[in-house]
DNA sequence: AAGCAGATCAACCGCCCACCC
DNA sequence: GGGGTGGGCGGTTGATCTGCT
């Protein structure tokens, strides 16, 4: 048997809080300062659930709260805590005054995560695609489908159908917004019309590259169409290549040690632990929080 | 101008935990 | 120690807004 309901929920009022209702509200709490929530819809007269008058006060009505957009600086900050403790928003939004966790889950919800994948970086680990995708595929035992010291191709798209070339030669960037990680984007058919000379034009890291490759291959006239791997999340793909020619010449160029699967990884307590002490590091004031294991 | 799709954000839901009796 | 309760939390929903066709 579950927990009874906090109030008759078949005849109390929901929806949108109007003006008079957000009046009786702060008259109450005015008067009587904060306390016990169930006992507020009686005392004030508001024909409300007591949790949900408790909500309308913290996420709307407090008077210290910040109703304008987030800075550069608040998206900073989210964006690092995020990555150091992810969606622990109540905590994030502790480190930003006048901001509520609702308020720091919705901006995240609907402007940062979509900032970040559209750089070509996931949401979750905060780590460009191509790394988290090599990743997977050594967490999986999969072989890594181009290990190469010096740029990766993966045909992995998102949900836009948006194919990413990623180029490691970049060290990992503090501010994700701020730094060029030589992420470019391209759909999967405007790729595959794309010249080798067209595309790494748009980008150093890709000139550079281009200029170790055997001649023949540099030119004009051959597309990226020719290079893309076969993405390691998909059946079809996960032992195949479509672009071996590429694969073999960086490969040979740039040979590396094929890592080996999770005896070498860290143990799921080692990193949590890693990232708390990270964290600790980062934002000292979180030193007053007491995190629990 | 109307209809549609996507974006935004306030509000709700249900689970969890600390506290109190 | 155990059960009941209030408050906090993250995830989700849905009404409204906005921009595009």
């Amino acid at each position: 048997m579950g927990r009874p309901p906090c109030c008759d929920k078949a005849n109390v009022k929901r929806g949108p809080w109007t003006a008079e209702e957000d009046a009786k509200i702060l008259a109450y709490v005015a008067t009587h300062g904060i306390g016990n929530w169930t006992l507020v819809p009686q005392k004030a007269g508001l024909n409300r659930c007591g949790k949900s008058c408790r909500l309308r006060w913290t996420n709307y009505l407090r008077p210290d709260l910040k109703h304008d957009n987030f800075t550069p600086q608040e998206e900073d900050c989210i964006l690092e805590l995020h990555k150091t403790i992810g969606s622990r928003w109540s905590l994030i939004a502790k480190q930003l005054p006048g901001r509520t966790d609702n308020d720091v889950k919705n901006y995240w919800n609907t402007k940062l995560k979509k900032k970040l994948i559209n750089m070509g970086i996931d949401p979750v680990t905060h780590k460009p695609f191509a790394q988290v995708f090599a990743e997977y595929g050594k967490i999986s035992g999969l072989p890594i489908q181009n290990a190469t010291n010096h740029i990766q191709f993966y045909n992995n798209t998102n949900q836009n159908n948006q194919l990413f070339i990623f180029s490691n030669e970049t060290s990992t960037p503090h501010h994700h917004l701020q730094q060029n990680y030589s992420t470019q984007i391209y759909t999967r058919e405007t790729l595959q019309t794309l010249s080798f000379s067209e595309v790494s034009s748009t980008n150093s890291s890709f000139s550079s590259l281009q200029s170790q490759l055997p001649s023949s291959s540099s030119t004009s006239t051959s597309t990226w169409n020719d290079y893309i791997l076969g993405d390691p999340l998909t059946s079809s793909g996960t032992h195949q290549r479509q672009g071996t020619f590429l694969s073999n010449q960086v490969e040979e160029m740039h040979p590396v040690e094929q890592p080996t699967c999770s005896p070498a990884m860290d143990s799921f307590v080692d990193t949590i632990l890693a990232r708390d002490k990270q964290m600790l590091m980062d934002f000292p004031p979180l030193l007053d929080v007491y995190l629990d294991y």
